[in-house]
DNA sequence: TAAATTAGCGAAAACGTTTGAGCAACCCAT
DNA sequence: ATGGGTTGCTCAAACGTTTTCGCTAATTTA
């Protein structure tokens, strides 16, 4: 007396129906009808019995079959972080375009929930993997992309990884940054660093340091200060900046969060931007140029990101073989607001 | 002569190692050692020979006997939105740690895409969904509801669902928001709104409109404008009600960005906050406290209706049957930052 | 008219699990 | 010696597909 209808209609529900056999049934709705030789009304009226009866295929049962899932794995270290949440999203949109559906995990910025988010994945035998890595530890990502499993590796990566990784070009975009603090003035550059040793940060301090190098300048190691990309860390960061002897003109935050925590330390302590100090921020949110004042930032290209991750992955599922191209750099853009303050001591 | 291993250890293959049948070893493996009383010494042997194997179950095959997937889908209108990508996070923790898994669909607030997205999960044989509805249109939700599928329902609702369902108190919170306009002096307070006829919506309106009827007064329903929760709709609304004949004194935005659309306005019209106007914002996000000025808000418990939405569904899952309670409602809370100005004019 | 081709479809295995039923061997009590 | 209970496993079916191989009947070709 159970009102609910569980919609359980299977091939050979249809097969009966007509009096056909499973075979020929599968074959009219994987549409290789003409490729063996079914007839054009024997073709109709499957489809329209299986129309009629709403059949939805088995993707279980399919899967098994064929050893296809037409699901890929995304693991993401904080699917609440703007950054991550766009690049999730051109995912699933361009995924589900391909016909793929998403199963998403999300790492907590946790190596071991990393590692067992693989592992999980793989027990459900999804046909390929995204992953923005946390990015601390990489060896069980070579170990995984040696193995038979797509994947593409986005935003952070290792020179280990011997699969397709799509970056923003983290160098030039900072380098671009500094420069525009110098052009307009600033010669005590604090930087704010994420978390090190990863790729995005490396890359981001060294085109930092470049821009003093370019300009024949020592660069003071002792103004790259921080630890992590989280808010946390730039309201830290930040204290310890303005504290220094000599305090910074400018800061440059190499993450969204830590310019949040950098303008939470600076307006706890009444220094404004950019009449005190000056601040530009790596990575654009919708936001950015709400804050008091606009900031100014680095801006990447998220959703070509992802689109582009997809369209890598997909081509690595289809053509088991050998991919070409492994580094995909996306240029960044330099959005210029009013949080930088030109001084007159410089040239 | 490929040196990728594809690691695909099956039961068989421990049966085939010890002698011994697959039924025993599925037995060990799933904990049923005792209830189908294994002898200690070959439970141990199969435990020891799959962990030495790497055995890991392959989901589809188990999932095909037993009607269980061990994941469940999640459908959001926009996961790059701070407000859904928080719940989703929670979700998405909270499941796993009951080993559950989630397929994530994003509906583009389109509830064409939505029903596809029903179709597909079910396809893919999702023990259960948690959506958060676009809203416009219920019907293929309460047909669900209405099917075996367990189903929890996020933020908006209808009244023809019956299932479990966790909103904020939207009444409640914008009736705090605008009471607060009202001691500080405010009278005339321009609402711009979201999707109309979601529940969310309404909920706030009417909240909105209590506010004045409880203190007798008539409400201006030509301060209520805007169509959707969009940014945009921020700012053309915005531009609507600051050339009203009268302009308002206040503005309650119904949502984060809806704010920042309106402060696009603000700024681009020169109007200054709360000097020349005040704001009260729906939904806090980690940079409303930076903005200029910081914004008071309304803020929702996304967390704990992640969390509370998973609690329910497994619940669901768990006993097919009988859900008792259906709706659940978490307290806001006004968080009193220094966007709203207090008039002289009031009393 | 026989042989070969083609049209149109079906049987059955396989994918890796779980599970209800059952069976041999032993022990204990009668 | 017989019967009943326990111990420790195994058999085989089933889940819903896809796919390989092959079959029959009709048609064409020689």
């Amino acid at each position: 007396m159970n009102s609910k209808n569980n919609n359980s209609v299977t091939l050979s529900s249809i097969a009966d129906a007509l009096n056909l056999s499973v075979t020929t049934v599968s074959r009219v709705l994987n549409g290789k009808a003409s490729k063996y030789r079914i007839k054009k009304e024997t073709e109709e009226a499957v489809l329209n019995v299986a129309k009629e009866l709403n059949y939805e295929p088995h993707y279980l049962a399919r899967g098994l079959r064929t050893n296809k899932t037409g699901t890929i794995g995304l693991i993401i270290p904080d699917i609440s972080n703007h950054f991550f949440s766009v690049i999730a999203r051109s995912i699933e949109i361009q995924a589900r375009k391909n016909d793929y559906s998403i199963m998403l995990c999300d790492s907590q910025e946790n190596t071991e929930i990393e590692i067992n988010s693989i592992k999980l994945l793989k027990s459900k035998k999804v046909d390929g993997m995204i992953i923005c890595p946390v990015g601390k530890e990489m060896d069980h990502l070579e170990r995984l992309s040696k193995s038979e499993t797509p994947l593409v590796v986005v935003d952070r990566y290792s020179n280990g990884l011997e699969c397709p990784h799509v970056i923003s070009d983290n160098y030039k975009g900072t380098l671009e940054a500094i420069n525009y603090f110098f052009d307009n003035g600033h010669r005590v550059i604090g930087c704010i660093q994420g978390t090190p040793n990863t790729s995005v940060n490396d890359e981001r301090i060294r085109g930092f340091c470049d821009a003093y190098i370019k300009r024949n300048m020592e660069v003071d190691k002792n103004l790259i200060v921080g630890d992590s990309f989280g808010e946390r860390n730039g309201y830290i960061s930040t204290k310890i900046l303005i504290n220094k002897e000599v305090r910074p003109t400018a800061i440059f935050a190499a993450s969204n969060l830590i310019l949040l925590g950098a303008l939470r330390a600076l307006s706890e302590e009444n220094i404004k931007v950019p009449e005190d100090i000056s601040i530009i921020a790596f990575d654009d949110e919708l936001y950015s140029k709400f804050l008091s004042p606009p900031i100014t930032t680095v801006i990447q290209q998220k959703i070509e990101m992802g689109n582009l991750a997809v369209k890598l992955l997909i081509d690595q599922i289809k053509s088991k073989d050998n991919v070409d191209k492994m580094e995909f750099i996306l240029p960044t853009n330099l959005i210029i607001r009013s949080s930088v303050k030109r001084l007159n001591n410089g040239m």
